[in-house]
RNA sequence: CGGGAUAUAGCGCAGUCUGGUAGCGCACUACACUGGGGGUGUAGUGGUCGCAGGUUCAAAUCCUGCUAUCCCGACCA
C-alpha cells in the first residue's frame, strides 16, 4: 500500500476530551471518529485492526466447530416480552417503534432471537449439541459512554450461543469455548487471564470473564502465584486463618484520642499500625430497625456485597445513621468498638486473629488499646467480610494472591433453561419426548480488544503493535523519494518484493521530512520500519528497527527481504 | 438521575469581565529551501462564534430559554 493511496490523518496534539491512552492514540492516529457520545465512525486505518482481531476470533470459532450465522440487529419486542426482559431491562435497552406502531429494539444481546431461532430450526437431540455465533453491532444506551470504543454505546462483539440436551454435554461445549477463548486472546498477543465469575453463587466453574490486563482496567483481579485460581477481586472469598491468635501480652487501657475518628489517625496517634487497629461499622440489621456491628481489621475494606449476603444483614448494604449509632452506645461513628456491645456483631476472619488490639472505647474521644478477644469481650460470630488483599493466601489453599488490573473483553456463562424454558425452546429426545435445552452463552468484545491491546501496549510514541493487530507488517521510510532515484528504487522493489512475500506494506511516497514519517509510523504503531537514505545506499544498507527495539541495524537489502520474509 | 464544567476553523486554544465588522498555533493549498525525531520562509483556503429569543444604534461578549459534550458520583453487562 502506497500511503498517497491510502488515508493517514494524524494529529499531533491530544484532543481534549480523551482520558486514557488508548482513547488518545486510537484518535491521535486517526483510527477512529467521533459521531456523537458513545457512537464512532472506525477509519480505514482503524477497521484494518479490527479486522485482524474479527478474523482470527472467527477462524477459532470455526475451528472449535461452531457455526456462524447473522442476526438483525433490530429485534422485535414481542420476543423480548416472551423472555420477560422487555420489562426487566432498564433504559439501556434502546427501544422503538416503526411506522406501524409496533414496537422494537435495538438488540444489546441476541439471546430471544438465538432462542426463536433455535425452537424452530432444531427438532431432535441428533441436531444436538450445536454453537451458533455472529460477529455483529450491538447497542447499549450506557449510563456513562467513555474512554472511546473501551466503552461505548454502539460496538461489536463476537456472541456466540450454545443448545444442550444434558448438562454435560453444556460443559463439554463450554471447556471447548474456554480453550477456543485462551487460543484467541494467544493469537492476539495480549496478556490476559481467565478469571473465575460468580464463583460460589450458581457454583463450580459455570462462569469466567476474560480480562486483558492492563493498568488502567477497571476491574481488579486477584490471581495466586502457585495455582489457577484468579477471580474479580470483588468476588474473591478470603478464609479463615488457621494459625492461632497470638497470645494477649496487653492490658486493656482506655486513652484520650480527641478528635481522632479514622483508622489512619487513630493509627497514627497512637503510633500503632493500621493492622493491629479494628474498625466497627454498624449497618442495618435484616430485621426491621436493628442494627448490626461489622469488625474489619483496620487495613482492611468493606465488601458490601459480602456482607450485605449475611442473613442478619440487610440487603442491599445500608450503614446505620446517626441517630442509630447514639442510640446503640451514646457515642458517634469514629470511636465505635467491639467492647461491652448489645447488639450482634459479626467479624471478619482476619479481625479475629489480632491481639492487643487498638478500638473504639464506644465514648467520644476515647479509644481502647492492648484489647483481647475473649478477654475482654466475647468472640463474636465470623465471617467473610472484606475485600481480598494482595499477599492474601489464596482460597484454594495453594500459594498467596497478586492483584493486577484488567480490562473485561470476554465471558463465557452457562445459561442453563432460562431463555429456552420461558421460550420453549425444545427438542425429542431417544424417547421421542419433548426436552426443555439447555444453553450456554459466550461473548466477546471485538472494539473493546482493539483498546485493550493499545493500553497494554504502547509508549510515549504510540501504539506498538502486538503482529497479529498491526494494520500494516512493515513500514518503508524513504528518505528523499522523489529526489533520489536511487531511493526510489529501492523503496518500490521493497515494497513490492515484501508484499508478494504475503506481508502488509506501507509506503510512505508522500513528501515529508523523516521525522514526520518517523513520528507517525511510530504513532500508528508498525511493527517493523525500514528506513532508507542515499547515504545508506553508498554501501547497498537500509536501516531496520522495530517497533519496541531501543536500536536500529543495518542491513542489505536482499538480508532484509530475507529477514522479514522467514 | 445528583454535583461540576465547557461550547469560537478539522484539532488545541485566546478574545467574553469592560458590547464597536474574528484572532493565534497545528493541520490543509501553492512555491522555495530542507538527509535523521512533527524544520524554515513567502503567499493562501477555511468560522452566520452550539441553537432560539430578548436588550442595544451595534452582541462571540449582556439577559432568558433550550441543546450538545465532558468530568465526578450513583447505576449497570
Amino acid at each position: 500500500m502506497y500511503l498517497s493511496k491510502f488515508q493517514l490523518t494524524t494529529l499531533k496534539e491530544t484532543p481534549s476530551d480523551a482520558e486514557i491512552s488508548s482513547h488518545q492514540l486510537m484518535l491521535r492516529a486517526g483510527m477512529i471518529k467521533k459521531l456523537a457520545s458513545g457512537l464512532y465512525s472506525w477509519l480505514p486505518l482503524g477497521l484494518r485492526v479490527m479486522r485482524k482481531v474479527e478474523n482470527i476470533v472467527r477462524e477459532e470459532m470455526d475451528n472449535s466447530g461452531c457455526l456462524e450465522v447473522l442476526m438483525p440487529a433490530v429485534q422485535p419486542g414481542e420476543l423480548w416480552k416472551e423472555s420477560g426482559r422487555w420489562e426487566q431491562y432498564g433504559p439501556e435497552l434502546l427501544r422503538m417503534k416503526d411506522r406501524h406502531d409496533r414496537e422494537f429494539c435495538f438488540g444489546p444481546t441476541h439471546e430471544e432471537i438465538i432462542t426463536d431461532l433455535a425452537r424452530t430450526e432444531l427438532s431432535s437431540y441428533k441436531q444436538l449439541p450445536v454453537t451458533y455465533y455472529q460477529i455483529q453491532t450491538k447497542f447499549r444506551d450506557e449510563v456513562r459512554p467513555r474512554f472511546g470504543v473501551m466503552r461505548s454505546r454502539e460496538f461489536i462483539m463476537k456472541d456466540a450461543y450454545s443448545f444442550h440436551t444434558s448438562q454435560h454435554s453444556l460443559q463439554q461445549t463450554y471447556d471447548i469455548m474456554y480453550q477456543a477463548y485462551s487460543n484467541i486472546f494467544t493469537r492476539l498477543g495480549l496478556k490476559f487471564r481467565a478469571v473465575m465469575a460468580d464463583s460460589g453463587a450458581i457454583g463450580g466453574n459455570s462462569s469466567h470473564e476474560f480480562h486483558v490486563l492492563a493498568d488502567s482496567g477497571e476491574d481488579a483481579i486477584a490471581f495466586s502465584d502457585e495455582s489457577d485460581y484468579a477471580a474479580n477481586v470483588e468476588k474473591a472469598e478470603t478464609r479463615p486463618a488457621t494459625d492461632k491468635r497470638p497470645a494477649a501480652s496487653a492490658q486493656k487501657t482506655v486513652v484520650d484520642t480527641p478528635d481522632q475518628h479514622s483508622i489512619e489517625e487513630v493509627s497514627q496517634f497512637l503510633d500503632v499500625p493500621a493492622t493491629r487497629c479494628l474498625k466497627t461499622l454498624f449497618v442495618a440489621g435484616s430485621k426491621k430497625d436493628t442494627v448490626v456491628a461489622l469488625v474489619l481489621r483496620g487495613d482492611h475494606e468493606l465488601n458490601e456485597i459480602k456482607a450485605s449476603h449475611l442473613a442478619d444483614v440487610a440487603e442491599p448494604l445500608c450503614f446505620a445513621s446517626d441517630e442509630q449509632i447514639q442510640q446503640v452506645t451514646h457515642c458517634s461513628a469514629g470511636s465505635l468498638g467491639p467492647v461491652g456491645l448489645t447488639i450482634p456483631v459479626i467479624a471478619d476472619y482476619a479481625a479475629i486473629q489480632v491481639a492487643d488490639f487498638v478500638c473504639g472505647a464506644n465514648e467520644d474521644g476515647k479509644h481502647f488499646t492492648g484489647v483481647n478477644w475473649e478477654r475482654d469481650c466475647d468472640l463474636p460470630t465470623t465471617a467473610d467480610l472484606r475485600n481480598i488483599v494482595e499477599g492474601d493466601a489464596s482460597p484454594d489453599g495453594k500459594g498467596t494472591l497478586s492483584i493486577v488490573r484488567g480490562i473485561e473483553v470476554g465471558h463465557i456463562f452457562q445459561l442453563g433453561t432460562k431463555y429456552s424454558e420461558a421460550m420453549k425452546a425444545t427438542v425429542l429426545d431417544e424417547n421421542g419426548k419433548a426436552v426443555t435445552m439447555t444453553m450456554g452463552c459466550y461473548g466477546i468484545g471485538i472494539t473493546r480488544i482493539v483498546a485493550s491491546a493499545i493500553e497494554q501496549n504502547h509508549d510515549d510514541n504510540g501504539i506498538i503493535w502486538p503482529t497479529s493487530l498491526a494494520p500494516f507488517d512493515v513500514a518503508i521510510a524513504p528518505i528523499n523519494m522523489q529526489k533520489s532515484e536511487d531511493v526510489s528504487n529501492t523503496a518500490i522493489k521493497l515494497h513490492d518484493e515484501l508484499t508478494a512475500a504475503g506481508l502488509d506494506v506501507l509506503l510512505y511516497d508522500e513528501k515529508a521530512r523523516l521525522g514526520g514519517m518517523l513520528a507517525d509510523l511510530d504513532l500508528i504503531g508498525i511493527p517493523h520500519r525500514i528506513v532508507i537514505g542515499d547515504r545508506g545506499l553508498k554501501e547497498g544498507k537500509v536501516e531496520y528497527k522495530k517497533r519496541d527495539a531501543e536500536e536500529s541495524q543495518e542491513m542489505a537489502v536482499d538480508e532484509v527481504i530475507s529477514f522479514l520474509t522467514t
